[in-house]
DNA sequence: TCGGATACTGTATGTACATACAGCATGACT
DNA sequence: AGTCATGCTGTATGTACATACAGTATCCGA
């Protein structure tokens, strides 16, 4: 197996950020228009040699249906879309479509579990989790709906204010305890609304 | 803005399956025959009910142009494939296409950075960096290539083992130091190879 | 009860696309 | 010089596809 070729590679290039930028492969022609060239033959030549390389699939016949094989591309889980919800959208406006600020995409098995419409993101502000490892500008992934079990991380609106906290269980009733010495503790669970349990969570590194 | 019918939904959600797993959107007549209309037409009238409803662009005239505009789908970033690498490529065979064990897929924006080809994660095994809160089974994403800087964190290779450690300038000689008491302090970074520098983390909730 | 939307069947048709056949350069290796 | 891979132009052609026109049946709100 030979290396590509620079006009092979730039060919594949394209034809992968076109894939990804519009959500489906260039044809033929659109390919050849791109580079300039007269003939869509030209592509077809380039295609059965990237083809035989084994960089490139089609299914003989069907429209746009050129794809590339990137060895990563067969390893690759399905990615899926987790709306980040911003600062406060207090209670839960119950299946509407809440205003997502952003989207974080990201395949299921990095995260461990399969996204629903009830799991959304949130950008954490402020170190009350430290002691859970959790810290200041972390992206957290929660889940809503299933109750929260004793020591689990949920998502709560303290005073309107949204914040991470543990969920504890003591002498039977529930609590909501925070993982720093400088925040308040144990505040009665039944006075919250919970918004969602801690399922994941994206960290960037702070230069 | 009403919502979508049940079978507006279902052929929604058909077109996204079917783009998110092959690449490509289904045509009208494969549509058809998936939900097993005699008629190409029916699919026609659906769409064209979905496209004033927003949830559906295409092209006039072009093949496969379907699209599904989620509202996360405008918000959604570039999602790129970093190699999740095993257990020990020991150095690390330049240039070479090192052995994937499986493939993470992020937007950008979540991860913070644009990800090259030297950019590669790796599961955390150990709880030697529990003080930088990064903690065992913890997905970690590095970049080879740039020179550590003093106090950030470096993935290297001791005893043929690769393990986190912050890098640490002393007295102008450089050492790799472990964030937990039990594992053994300011190694001379010389004798060892540093494949590199931390990026980001994705961390999955331990039922 | 009378629209008006949804949810189809059936038949066409123009064109968007993949792909085949027939060349012609260029460079690389033997 | 000769062969072989790359990298094209130019012309066709069959078919895969989007889409228009003409109906029919059901359900729902006014």
């Amino acid at each position: 197996m030979t290396g590509l070729t620079r006009k092979q590679q730039e060919i594949l290039d394209f034809i992968q950020n076109r894939q990804r930028a519009d959500g489906m492969t260039p044809t033929y022609q659109e390919i050849a228009a791109q580079f300039g060239f007269r003939s869509p033959n030209a592509v077809t030549s380039h295609v059965r040699l990237l083809r035989r390389k084994g960089c490139l699939t089609s299914e003989t016949g069907k429209a746009r249906s050129l794809r590339v094989t990137s060895p990563l591309q067969k390893l690759r889980d399905r990615v899926v879309d987790i709306p980040l919800l911003g600062a406060i959208p207090a209670g839960f406006p119950e299946a509407t479509a809440p205003e997502a600020e952003g989207c974080v995409s990201v395949d299921i098995g990095s995260v461990g579990f399969t996204p629903t419409r009830n799991t959304f993101a949130v950008r954490v502000r402020g170190e009350s989790m430290i002691g859970r490892h959790i810290l200041d500008g972390d992206l957290v992934v929660l889940e809503r709906g299933p109750d929260p079990r004793h020591g689990q991380i949920v998502a709560a609106l303290v005073d309107g204010e949204r914040t991470l906290k543990t969920y504890v269980v003591k002498n039977g009733k529930a609590y909501l305890k925070a993982e720093n010495p400088k925040y308040p503790d144990l505040i009665p669970a039944q006075e919250l609304v919970i918004q969602g349990v801690f399922k994941a969570l994206i960290r960037k590194a702070r230069d």
